[in-house]
DNA sequence: TGCCAGGCCGGGT
DNA sequence: ACCCGGCATGGC
């Protein structure tokens, strides 16, 4: 049995158990990217309030917080935390996609995934996650997301060891998963939604997840067992 | 009540 | 190459 073999079944599992979850479809490209930067370190419900705070006063476009001051911005975004770092990274987001692309995320969206992901990540305030996030979600690029999540819930299944970097874990999914969008957001949004109900990190034997049946390494075995089912 | 949330950066070892 | 403090609000 192998990897990808275990990887599908994982999959396969989780949908049928938390159903067709994914994240931020239809939303504006723009407001993903907001969306993003607001929630790095924070729970998404203080992220929305942000939003909303924005889309009142119809701030929520790449020209008109060009033009905010950050004083401003920052008041804004208070409810989702760190506001005043972020404020700057959302200002350093905007001043890239103006100087590199007009402020138009159609155009930007026309880069080659992994040129994007460069310029991406050389934005301060823009990492690997919050690259991906906004390649995969806000531009539906074939770009999997790797999360704290991710890392350890693949670990307790015994798929990683679990110190390996983030580029590794999100060349191991890409290569397994097959390279569908689709397949990306769906997969990394179960995984999330595992790991914050079950999968916690006070609770390493993941007693309360009803998937793992006890510890979460012989899931793995779990699955090889009754693979024929799925 | 304390702990944590859909991170990232910069400085120290 | 890792490790850590700082950044900060709101919900359970």
């Amino acid at each position: 049995m192998n990897r990808k073999k275990i990887l599908e079944s994982v999959f396969s599992v989780l949908y049928r158990h938390f159903g067709h979850l994914d994240w931020w479809i239809d939303v504006d490209p723009f407001e993903v990217c907001v969306g993003v930067i607001l929630t790095q370190g924070t729970n998404w419900r203080n992220v929305e309030i942000s939003i909303l705070n924005l889309k009142e006063k119809g701030f929520l476009n790449p020209q008109k917080i060009a033009f905010l001051d950050e004083d401003t911005l920052s008041e804004l975004i208070k409810p989702s935390g760190f506001f005043k770092v972020k404020a700057k990274r959302l200002k350093n987001f905007v001043q890239f996609l103006m100087s590199e692309y007009d402020g138009d995320m159609d155009k930007m969206a026309l880069e080659e995934t992994h040129v994007l992901r460069e310029k991406l990540l050389a934005i301060k305030g823009i990492g690997k996650e919050s690259a991906d996030s906004i390649l995969l979600y806000g531009l539906n690029k074939p770009s999997m997301v790797v999360d704290e999540y991710t890392r350890r819930t693949l670990a307790r299944i015994g798929l990683i060891k679990g110190n390996e970097d983030y580029d590794e874990i999100k060349e191991f999914l890409e290569k397994n998963l097959g390279r569908s969008v689709q397949m990306y957001r769906v997969f990394h949004a179960l995984i999330v939604e595992l790991a914050k109900t079950y999968c916690k990190k006070k609770d390493p034997l993941c007693t309360s997840c009803p998937l793992s049946k006890g510890y979460c390494k012989f899931y793995a075995n779990l699955l090889q067992k009754n693979l024929q089912s799925f």
